[in-house]
DNA sequence: ATGAAAGCGCTAACAC
DNA sequence: GTGTTAGCGCTTTCAT
């Protein structure tokens, strides 16, 4: 970004003082006469003189400057979130620059922004992380300012701010079987960040508190898109007898879902009740609107913030591990199961 | 990022080297024999070292990082350009940063990003940058490698990389006239990029084209908000006689439109016919999916990213504008207007 | 109140 | 092949 940038020796020179006065009648650090200062900043103005931040920083200052590395920028959690994380930030003074990593964080992704860009930034925020167990080690390791959002693959020894998948999980499917539903499938999302499993926990650990067995083939494998929550609802529909309810890992598969029911002929809540995971905004606008979970997104962008610049500050009170309990929001999509037991098994595909 | 950081000096002396020649090891430069370089390389790895990029860049190199300024992440179409920028960032293999100012970029922005631009990145990118005139002339003047995309609110010697509004909307504003409607009405967006500028120019333009008259009353204002084209839709549909199309300036306006003709019963596209602009996902599962324009976002980004990279590289060919043409999508809220003449007047709510 | 020197981590340019 | 010197633009000592 150099073109022929004016220096602080330049301007200096100009001003007829030494480099060390310049400095500080532009920082406005230290003492300085009146006199000088303004004959400083009159020269600086003159030549058009900017300070290199990269020197600055050089010096073993901060950057002001917090990354936020996430892997999917297009979706609408993942950008809520960045935005209330930017919104954040602003509350300490610093920028936030967003890192949208596309892949897995490998051998390669490792290469290109843990050591390419070492030093450009304060600390680090990995939002929903597919990392490698070698990356994760070598996080760990470094000692340097990361906060890890969501990330429940596995333990760690570094912050995590964490979203309650397990809980939320088990009461949403409690609620379930209170309306009276004993068939609950559940449909899986891609494994990267562990969420999909907790989700599955919860699931099965509400059944397991039901007194309430669980039919393998209730459990299908999604990959959290819409697509293959359809794929997975017809295959679940298709069973018999069918299951009066489904929890899908997250409301795009949820939706779907719904697709696949209504292409069934499959009426909503009556034959068959849905809920979701997230709270997108299909979910509301979806016929019936999606009964779902949510994250409170602002209050955990606030707290990985907080301890992220704690660890940048040293400050104490860290905390290694933040978890926030999920919301549940009630909507169209699920029913006490007694509504139309008489309806359950019209135009049922048999396979 | 600092905590103890692993200098290249530590890893010369652990390897047992001169400091330069642990550079050039890691760096690939200049003539290192293999049993050195492997030397170097485990050390480096044993204390896991990673290289400042900052004091790199001090020495006048390049970072490899380009930076794109945008307003709204949440927008679906900024959204979708900056995935695209990140896809053809790769081809050069340069790394791409992600700023939200979430504001108009005014003299405190300017300070905040003006002054990082100094250094941290080797060119910058403007999404529909909201630049005050000062600005603008701050950047004409710096001569950093910048390209300015969708900006066409004035004229400007920065590089700059555009999907042709203009005719776009009058393309759109024709078809609309081929089918027969003469009373078409607008809905402005904000006037930040000048896009809603260009597109209402190219409606009057086929309006004239057409030797059609505008009725002042027919050009509403909105903000490009789903809720200010409900509120300009009640207002055009309140008009005696009623417009029977209308062409918002974006698709949000356009089903913000939608939902207003919908509330007061009006069918579609049978009593008014609607075009938006951009194609957000929402417009393809409108009921009916919306017609619309498109930008060729993907070739954008291509163009976007040479035209920087040549201007970083010094490479000679640069353009200092490049416009594409919109591509019109035709969908069903569209239809002739002689396909059902008789409902034209039913239920109107007068004002 | 001001100046001189040293050094942040790295690499181009020359030695050897 | 490898080491030495110098210096990027700035600020933190320590003098004056």
């Amino acid at each position: 970004m150099k073109k022929q940038a004016v220096t602080l020796v330049q301007v200096a020179a100009k001003a007829g003082v030494a480099v060390m006065t310049a400095s500080r009648a532009i920082s406005g650090d230290g003492y300085v006469s009146e006199e000088t200062r303004n004959k400083v900043l009159a020269a600086a103005d003159a030549l058009g003189y900017a300070p290199n931040a990269l020197a600055r920083v050089m010096k073993g200052g901060r950057t002001n400057v917090l990354g936020v590395v996430v892997n999917d920028l297009s979706s609408v959690v993942v950008n809520a979130f960045v935005s209330a994380l930017t919104e954040e930030v602003r509350k300490y003074e610093m920028d936030l620059f967003i890192y949208n990593s596309s892949v897995q964080l490998d051998e390669q992704a490792q290469r290109r922004h843990g050591q390419l860009l070492h030093g450009l930034w304060d600390g680090l925020i990995y939002v929903l992380p597919r990392m490698t167990d070698e990356y994760l080690a070598a996080l760990e390791a470094s000692g340097s300012p990361v906060v890890l959002v969501n990330f429940c693959r596995r333990p760690t020894t570094l912050p995590v701010v964490l979203g309650d998948n397990f809980n939320g999980a088990r009461d949403a499917v409690a609620s379930l079987v209170a309306q009276g539903h004993a068939r609950i499938a559940f449909i899986r999302g891609s494994h990267w960040t562990g969420q999909s499993a907790e989700r599955e926990r919860g699931y099965r650990q509400a059944m397991a508190d039901a007194g309430l067995p669980v039919d393998e083939r209730w459990v299908a494998q999604g990959t959290f898109s819409e697509k293959s929550g359809l794929e997975a609802g017809q295959a679940l529909f298709a069973l018999d007898p069918r299951p009066t309810a489904v929890f899908a890992a997250n409301d795009e598969m949820a939706l779907g879902c719904m697709n696949a029911a209504r292409a069934l002929g499959l009426r909503l809540p009556e034959d068959v009740s849905l809920v979701g995971f997230d709270d997108v905004p299909g979910a509301v606008t979806a016929q019936p609107p999606l009964t779902t979970l949510r994250h409170p997104l602002a209050l955990m962008a606030q707290a990985t913030v907080q301890e992220l610049m704690r660890r940048v500050l040293h400050e104490p009170g860290t905390r290694q591990r933040v978890e926030f309990p999920a919301e549940m929001v009630m909507r169209g999509s699920t029913a006490p199961i007694a509504t139309a037991p008489a309806a359950a098994k019209r135009r049922t595909r048999k396979a």
